[in-house]
DNA sequence: AATTTGGCCGTTTTT
DNA sequence: CGGCCAAATT
């Protein structure tokens, strides 16, 4: 192959891919191949080797920050801007063909997008309204029904009803869509559902934008779902047989298709190749990221699965160290031993955000974080609460949503009475039922009401005042700077003073958040959005906080350990990782186990905790664990049974030896690892944490731990030679040394 | 209108 | 066990 700038550093088959003639094509991607390089440097390929106009390119990835990586890596390497490209997520791209489109849709040129909390409150209301057993019907439920449907491209039309659940679940539907669109409002998969009828339905539309994109690329593509492929496929010119052939680039692993429960189509990628006529398959196996050690225990537990399209990963890399495997007395135990190993890292020169923490579900996070806190590591979790997720943020968009759109029936319901201005529950139900029957959204209808004096003196005068309070905000905010704006509708609200009048840390961040959402509207960037130019800045801003519910906030920088589920690690890597909870009906997860094909996503997972680790993976397991306030009894996950043995190292506490009593004066950072009975108790037994003991046969070791009381008191001794040990007092006749 | 109590439920998450 | 929500209090 002939040298070439876009070529240099790359392996023969990432070259392949990036130099390959235009053909649609599916690159396997094994994690750490440097999947995101190809993708980059393919799209610069063609731009400069087939001069393709960057209006010809698409490129859908499924999160904000993949995007916008993609984006800016692609701008580095041809050196200019890429803003003639569509580069975002699938939602974000759908988003603004219909922002395009609005009239060919049947959508307000103001519409508002619905994010999962609004569209759950929005449910709640209706199915209230519909006078549904609340036992029995949830709105939780019925928004997972709702969202799975339109997923696979059904409208209620489409729904057969066969059976009384169904049937029921068919009129929420309806009846949560009539409200939806009556208002102005599009949740997610709304925004997909619609954007792929557009094309569909839409000759012109759907010709012009398949004209315009030449090469389509989809990242992640084993997570997309039915509608998210047939979007696809319609602006590619459908496959074979189209009216207009555009070439696909998809790059995925099957291997780490891990939401499937969220409606992700692993079979996509299969079906890809059947669709689309001679597709080039390229397969990225070399690893860049891990020790062989870790890729040989990764291969070898993946390749439990079945209907895999095959793949190896290997490195040049050297063996590096072996996999630890530590057997938890219990979850305390657990992170105990987790925190002591961070120190033991740490003491090394290693710094703090190198290692992570993973685990099945955010319950386990507790202990581990107490474990760091008392070990004084610091930590950070990943996946709280986004920014534009935060109630008091919501209350201030809410308002702004309704100077946008005073249709939105979802934001009027969230501010008429917040702060409280004496719209109570009775007022507002009569507006509720004078909008049902009136066929009007909730403002037409409040202020038809009011003025009709079919409300009563005092709520009448409320509602009015909440009205006028409305458009005045829109009146005098009209010539504002976005921030401006804000920052008065915030305050002639009444919001911020209802959170300044509460007390406590928590109303004060929130006051905090409120500045800072003033701060982001200053900031806000509308040319760096997937938005048309036309929008205004209000309506460009609002959708910018529903579609990308705000980066994680930039804390402090701080050296910090990382703690995160395994779903939220992929696309990461750490240099060292521990897996934690490895254990039957944890990881896997017990509801795993009873439905087809689950456990095989369950060991996708697997693989892919296991594949974030560079150079050295730690896994541990508990035998015991407390979970619902109960203490269960877990064997070792069968994945672990998985990994070679010669890969595994099963490690035994490591004595501690910073000063002569082994245990550093450290003694209070092992006091909160009792479960069960009270201090007294125990140090009635005549033990104390820390203590130095010796026992006739394991020797002299430091009291670590200790559980239960009277004769069934057992106590956790870190003998100097032989590891942590749990015994039963009444038999172990130590003796205090 | 604000606060307290009691019942229920309980993976994984992005947009 | 603990968080959330709705009903029941003051």
């Amino acid at each position: 192959m002939t040298s070439h700038p876009l070529l240099e550093q790359l392996n023969d088959k990432q070259r392949a891919a990036v130099s390959a003639p235009e053909r649609h094509m599916l690159v396997l991607a094994g994690a750490g191949s440097g999947k995101t390089r190809v993708l980059v440097h393919r799209i610069a390929w063609l731009l400069q080797e087939y001069h393709l106009s960057p209006y010809s390119i698409m490129a859908v990835t499924f999160t904000n920050k993949a995007a916008a990586e993609m984006r800016g890596r692609v701008e580095e390497l041809v050196g200019s801007s890429t803003r003639a490209m569509w580069i975002g997520t699938f939602h974000g791209l759908a988003h603004r063909l219909l922002r395009a489109h609005y009239m060919d849709v049947g959508l307000p040129q103001n519409f508002q997008i619905l994010d999962s909390d609004d569209q759950q409150r929005m449910l709640k209301r209706i199915m209230r309204s519909m006078n549904l057993d609340e036992k029995r019907w949830s709105p939780k439920q019925a928004q997972w029904f709702i969202n799975a449907k339109k997923d696979e491209g059904l409208r209620p039309h489409h729904l057969d009803g066969h059976d009384f659940n169904e049937r029921t679940y068919k009129e929420i539907y309806d009846a949560y869509q009539v409200a939806c669109d009556r208002a102005g409002l599009v949740d997610f998969a709304e925004l997909l559902l619609r954007a792929h009828e557009l094309l569909r339905d839409n000759r012109i539309v759907r010709e012009h934008y398949q004209k315009r994109f030449r090469h389509i690329l989809v990242d992640e593509f084993q997570d997309t779902n039915a509608i998210q492929y047939a979007w696809v496929k319609l602006l590619s010119g459908g496959g074979a047989g189209g009216e207009h052939e555009n070439y696909v680039t998809i790059v995925g692993d099957d291997d780490q298709s891990i939401y499937g429960w969220r409606g992700a189509k692993i079979e996509n990628i299969h079906q890809f190749t059947r669709d689309y006529p001679n597709v080039d398959t390229i397969r990225l196996e070399q690893n860049y990221r891990s020790t062989n050690t870790i890729l040989s225990a990764a291969n070898s537990v993946i390749a439990n699965n079945s209907d895999r399209l095959g793949k190896e990963l290997w490195t040049e890399g050297g063996n590096g160290e072996s996999i630890d495997l530590y057997a938890a007395y219990n979850e305390l135990d657990e992170a105990r031993y987790i925190a002591s190993q961070i120190e033991a890292w740490h003491e090394q020169g290693n710094a703090l955000q190198d290692v992570a923490l993973l685990y099945r579900s955010n319950a386990q996070s507790r202990v581990l974080e107490e474990a760091l806190l008392h070990a004084r590591i610091p930590y950070r979790i990943y996946g709280g609460l986004r920014f534009f997720d935060r109630q008091e943020v919501k209350d201030a968009l809410a308002y702004l949503r309704l100077l946008a759109n005073r249709n939105d029936d979802a934001a009027l319901e969230r501010v008429i009475n917040t702060p409280t201005r004496g719209i109570g529950a009775r007022t507002l139900e009569i507006v509720r039922d004078g909008a049902r029957q009136r066929g009007l959204s909730l403002w037409d209808a409040a202020k038809q009401l009011a003025t009709e004096k079919v409300l009563t003196g005092r709520a009448a005068n409320a509602v009015l005042s909440f009205i006028d309070l409305v458009q005045e905000l829109e009146d005098e905010t009209a010539e504002y700077s976005l921030g401006r704006q804000v920052d008065t509708v915030i305050k002639s609200s009444g919001l911020m003073a209802m959170y300044q009048a509460e007390k406590g840390e928590k109303a004060e961040t929130r006051v905090e958040n409120l500045k800072e959402l003033v701060n982001a509207c200053d900031n806000f960037d509308q040319l760096g959005t997937e938005t048309p130019e036309d929008m205004t800045p209000l309506n460009a801003f609002l959708a910018h906080a529903a579609l990308e519910s705000g980066e994680e906030q930039a804390e402090e920088h701080q050296d910090a350990v990382q703690l995160m589920t395994l779903h939220s690690a992929k696309g990461l890597e750490f240099p060292l990782v521990f897996m934690c909870g490895v254990e039957e009906g944890l990881f896997p997860s017990q509801q795993s186990l009873d439905e087809a094909g689950r456990l095989a996503e369950e060991r996708r997972l697997c693989y892919v905790g296991m594949t974030r680790a560079m150079q050295k993976l730690v896994i541990t397991y508990a035998e015991q664990r407390r979970i619902y306030g109960q203490e269960k009894l877990h064997r070792a996950s069968r994945f672990i049974a998985e990994i070679p043995p010669e890969n595994l190292n099963h490690v035994r506490m490591q004595t501690r030896s910073r000063s002569s009593d082994g245990f550093g004066g450290n003694q209070a950072s092992y006091g909160r690892f009792h479960s069960g009975a009270s201090h007294e108790a125990f140090t009635e037994s005549g033990f104390q944490l820390g203590q130095r003991v010796r026992h006739v046969k394991f020797g002299e070791g430091t009291v670590l731990n200790y559980e239960g009381s009277g004769p069934q008191s057992r106590i956790q001794v870190n003998f100097d030679d032989l590891g942590s040990k749990w015994l039963v007092v009444a038999y172990a006749r130590l003796e205090r040394c």
